[in-house]
DNA sequence: ATCCAGGATAGCG
DNA sequence: CGCTATCATGGA
């Protein structure tokens, strides 16, 4: 529907720095999965808007004209110097943000994003993108962008009235029982995702391990990717491997609990900030993948 | 073929 | 509290 660079609403503050995302590094790095490269940007939606993303125009100096939507969408106004310069003064912290300066961590609608990892657990990110792709193909409102069709994620109160079947026929899994039922809870009112957003920290993550199929990493991840708690530091494999391989490397175990306390006062106020950068480094050099 | 993946959870000691 | 088995599915 709008490109990027078109918007013509004012925006009273400049952006503090030019924005410099990293827009393919951004959207593949396992904290969004439904973005369609193209042969010029990504295409997907924005919660129920499509949009085509480019480069490009995030790159021309013009770019704090860029539709409001997608600036909050990608973090576009985060002080990212400043955010860059709390994080931990060691060697691999470093090379991990310089593996990929560009990295963002992004604002993601809330339902999607705790659906979304709901059917992440013990996934690779390709079958996450699959499996969210189906869902929405299945599910969700079809839109038209660029001659392309593209879908919104499904609402909760879409997935609430499937059945089982429908999301086993998705390659769900074992997943499909939590996803189903948390679209329930949603549904109704039992737990109440806006709400969350006045929520303290340890009490919005009380209620999110509420629904079956969230624990503490999944909960982090929603809080992070979705309410932008910047503190909030998700522990999945590959981050575990991480921590344990450089902070704790002489040792034969490392529990998940004595992690979680080191990362929340080693790594400072924008932890899931360093999480991401960690996660994407080590992934991508690490996992041959 | 075997192992592993942006985990969570019940059951056990 | 910590440890373990188990839960579907597909890519490497």
């Amino acid at each position: 529907m709008m490109a990027l660079g078109r918007s013509t609403d004012l925006d009273p503050e400049p952006v503090e720095h030019p924005a410099v995302v990293n827009l393919s590094a951004t959207l593949n790095s396992g904290q969004v999965f439904h973005w369609i490269a193209t042969e010029n940007g990504f295409a997907g939606c924005i919660d129920q808007t499509p949009v085509h993303l480019m480069q490009s125009e995030l790159d021309t100096p013009g770019a704090n004209r860029i539709g409001a939507a997608v600036r909050k969408y990608l973090g576009i106004h985060h002080p990212i110097q400043k955010i860059l310069r709390t994080f931990p003064d060691d060697p691999v912290m470093l090379s991990a943000v310089q593996f990929c300066p560009g990295l963002r961590v992004i604002e993601q609608p809330s339902w999607e994003c705790l659906a979304t990892f709901l059917t992440s657990a013990l996934k690779q990110v390709s079958h996450i993108r699959a499996i969210t792709l189906l869902l929405r193909e299945r599910f969700g409102r079809p839109v038209e962008l660029d001659g392309m069709r593209l879908h919104s994620y499904p609402s909760p109160s879409a997935i609430a009235r499937l059945t089982l079947a429908d999301l086993l026929a998705c390659k769900l899994g074992f997943r499909a029982q939590n996803l189903l039922a948390a679209a329930r809870l949603v549904e109704s009112g039992e737990l109440d995702l806006l709400a969350l957003r006045d929520r303290p920290t340890k009490e919005a993550l009380d209620q999110l391990c509420r629904v079956p199929g969230v624990g503490s990493k999944i909960a982090n991840c929603v809080l992070l990717f979705a309410y932008q708690r910047f503190d909030c530091f998700p522990i999945d494999v590959w981050v575990a491997r991480a921590l344990r391989e450089t902070y704790f490397p002489a040792r034969a175990k490392i529990s998940l609990k004595e992690m979680q306390v080191f990362a929340a006062s080693y790594f400072g106020p924008y932890a899931g900030y360093a999480q991401q950068f960690l996660f994407h480094h080590w992934r991508l050099t690490k996992g041959k993948r």
